[in-house]
RNA sequence: GGUGAUAUAGCUCAGGUGGUUAGAGCGCAGCACUCAUAACGCUGAGGUCGGUGGUUCAAAUCCACCUAUCACCA
């Protein structure tokens, strides 16, 4: 029989901020799933992941702090370690991008696709920066839409109306960086040509071996577009200097795009594990690897690992992954991770309040399915459900049988009677099922069989007695075996639960006396005689206390909130001040403003628009005024009927898919979700005039 | 704007190929127990299965449209 090797990467985390609850939904997962394939006799499972410190941000982020790129890697690298291990991730090797192996494989990577005739040269025009002499990433241009005139947009798309454009597109463009007017220059770039027939055919293929998700292959097909349209277009994999990177083979002053070694983290960190402990890297990475290997990511990304990373790999003579999965987002309360709410929950924040790291591992797992769904920390249920799933029913398993056997016994096991009889058998009976759902990463249908059966140990103990036992001697060997078959049980449910909790099962190990717990071991009982250790509560309660700690802890009113969701994944995505002031104007030039106060004499949902509200408002003239305003997402039209609020009388009508907008209504919004439209003071009349 | 996903009891979720009074856990109410960090057991109340229309003898389950939430559009 020869053993299943397996490679298990997590996402890399960008080492520009801390790691917080939606980080670990991915790395708790992974690491569940790996601890679980490492239970498993003939099971080889090697797990491996490292920081993400390339890219503008990251350089940005030094400069700022006054410190070297690498000084800020370094230091983060150690908060991001500190804080898996806290979580009980263990990775067999966590490297960093910036490192010789992941230079040398990027750099081989790129040799292969450039012989393949896979990389070509174009020049591109982009906006540069002429104070920070530097090339600017697109989300570090702001503006005016080109669509809705919403100011101080990113250059990629508008947070107001939603639309997508090019930086070029927008109005008024200004450096995020030094706030100067950025100014268009040329420059050469290496694009990977993913819209080659060899690439669009391997994906087309690749697509469809069962590498993804049902949900991420119909996405994928989404990109591809139909065989006749190739929808895929080339890849720009390079960056101007400066930039904290590797520079590119015979290409001075032209670095990787960190998406290009972002990915080749996992071959550099898997290198150092292979030198490490003697394992043979080609046995996993060369095209025809028997081996498996899984990236586990988030839906956010998988775009870089269903498209080009297979694509570079495949043309670059490597291996592609055996599947990826993504998960989705997680939510706290149902909403997006607010800092100002205090659901921004950092990883040190919720070890700092003395919260047990499995609490957060079991809830999670009663979550993960397997699928591309959001997960939702709802913190009244996350309290409930660890109180009293792990607290009440399976540990008090092993309270309620240990203290009559200590007492009573010395600790003395009693084989129970019947081996595996009713209650053992029933546990025992459900190991092939257990199995499955647990190599699906279905951890919640894992954890709803597991806490049946711990509902039927309980029952069991109801049903024994055995506190009526205990006070008749005579009854002695009967309670010494009930209590025994109790010590079993939980000893079998713990073996379910090792993957998810390995820090809880290594304690009832302890307890116990026995070696550590592997997935055969739900095939026996303890022997006979077997002599258990004094009991100590295994797991206290979780306080409402410290959860209300916490989210104090996390609240930062006056910090803008970053990307809300967690990955915030090196796309160079954060990191923005707060919008410098736009240009000085003159009273004149404000005056040509006309706004008006204006009473919204009806609101009502467009039929087919995504963001927008028909507003009918009446600023005294004769016929209202039909406005289209893209508030729909913060406001409710039956609530808006009659109130009061603010337009721009004198813009230039405009026409829209559903119909004429003769005007604009003001409505404020920042860096956080929200948006607000203004209300003048009590009294204001319709059509007078603001100024 | 396009595409995809989701919408089931107060909360978190199950509900292959449509079929008797729609399920679980938690929470809640009542009863009971007292071994267990008031945990455990039994009983019960709670749902027009997001909305509207359609297909069908029959729909939470299929179709269309709508609404809401989330994501992606490099």
């Amino acid at each position: 029989m020869s053993k299943r090797k397996i490679l298990v990467t997590s996402a890399l985390p960008y080492a520009n901020g801390s790691i917080h609850l939606g980080h670990l939904v991915e790395y708790i997962q992974t690491d569940i799933w790996v601890r679980f394939q490492n239970m498993q006799k003939d099971t080889e499972c090697h797990y491996v992941c490292a920081d993400d410190t390339h890219g503008t941000p990251i350089m940005l982020r030094a400069e700022k702090e006054g410190i070297s790129p690498e000084q800020l890697i370094d230091r983060v690298w150690h908060e991001h370690i500190a804080d898996f291990k806290g979580f009980h991730v263990e990775f067999d090797n966590y490297g960093s991008t910036n490192s010789a192996e992941t230079k040398a494989y990027s750099e081989s990577i790129y040799r292969k696709l450039k012989a393949a005739n896979l990389i070509e040269v174009r020049s591109i025009e982009q906006f540069y920066d002429p104070v920070k002499s530097m090339f600017l990433p697109d989300r570090f241009i702001k503006g005016e839409c080109p669509k809705c005139h919403a100011k101080d947009q990113y250059g990629d798309n508008c947070e107001v109306c939603g639309a997508a454009y090019a930086p070029t597109d927008l109005i008024n463009p200004y450096s995020a960086v030094s706030g100067a007017k950025p100014e268009l220059r040329n420059s050469d770039h290496y694009f990977f040509k993913l819209s080659a027939d060899t690439c669009q055919k391997f994906l087309r293929e690749w697509t469809r071996s069962g590498s993804l998700q049902p949900e991420a292959a119909n996405k994928m097909q989404e990109w591809l577009g139909s065989e006749s349209e190739n929808k895929l277009s080339d890849w720009d994999i390079s960056r101007d200097a400066p930039y904290f990177g590797f520079e590119i083979p015979d290409a001075p002053g032209k670095y990787f795009y960190v998406w290009l070694d972002a990915p080749v983290g996992y071959m550099g960190s898997f290198k150092q594990l292979c030198n490490e402990k003697g394992l043979d890297f080609d046995e996993y990475w060369n095209a025809g690897s028997k081996t498996e290997m899984y990236h586990f990511i988030g839906k956010d990304i998988l775009y870089f690992h269903a498209l080009f990373w297979p694509a570079m790999l495949q043309h670059a003579g490597f291996r592609t992954p055996t599947k990826l999965f993504a998960h989705g987002f997680l939510t706290v309360n149902g909403e997006k991770m607010s800092k100002s709410r205090g659901t921004f929950i950092t990883a040190d924040s919720y070890l700092k309040q003395g919260l047990n790291p499995e609490y957060l591992r079991y809830y999670y797992a009663a979550k993960l399915n397997g699928t591309m769904e959001d997960l939702d920390l709802n913190l009244e249920d996350f309290l409930a459900k660890v109180n009293s799933d792990l607290v009440g029913k399976y540990i008090n398993i092993a309270s309620r049988a240990s203290g009559f056997l200590l007492k009573n016994f010395d600790g003395i096991l009693k084989k129970d009677y019947d081996g595996f009889g009713s209650l053992l058998g029933l546990i025992h009976s459900k190991a092939e099922e257990i199995h499955s759902y647990y190599e699906l990463r279905d951890f919640s249908s894992a954890i709803r069989k597991i806490m049946a059966l711990a509902d039927n140990v309980n029952a069991y103990t109801d049903h024994q007695k055995p506190w009526q036992l205990a006070k008749d001697p005579s009854n002695n060997l009967q309670l010494q075996s009930v209590c025994s078959t109790l010590i079993n049980a939980f000893r079998l449910l713990t073996i379910y639960l090792k993957p998810i909790l390995p820090k809880l099962a290594a304690e009832v190990e302890c307890f116990l006396n026995i070696p550590p717990l592997t997935w055969q071991d739900i095939n026996s009982l303890l022997p006979d005689g077997r002599k258990i250790n004094s009991y100590q509560h295994l797991m206290t309660r979780v306080d409402q206390k410290q959860i209300d700690a916490m989210i104090e802890a996390n609240k930062q009113t006056l910090e803008p909130t970053t990307n809300a969701h967690s990955p915030a994944r090196h796309a160079e995505h954060q990191q923005h001040a707060i919008a410098p002031i736009a240009e000085t104007i003159s009273i004149d030039e404000f005056s040509k403003i006309d706004l008006r106060v204006a009473k919204i004499v009806n609101a009502e949902h467009v039929e087919g628009a995504e963001k927008l509200l028909k507003l009918t408002l009446d600023i005294g003239e004769e016929k209202t005024r039909t406005v289209f305003a893209g508030i729909k997402s913060a406001y409710d039209p039956e609530k808006l009927n009659g109130r009061m609020t603010v337009m721009v009388a004198n813009l230039a009508p405009r026409k829209m898919k559903f119909g004429l907008s003769e005007g604009m209504v003001l409505a404020a919004s920042g860096e956080a979700p929200g948006l607000f439209i203004l209300s003048p003071d009590d009294g204001a009349q319709p059509g007078m005039r603001v100024k």
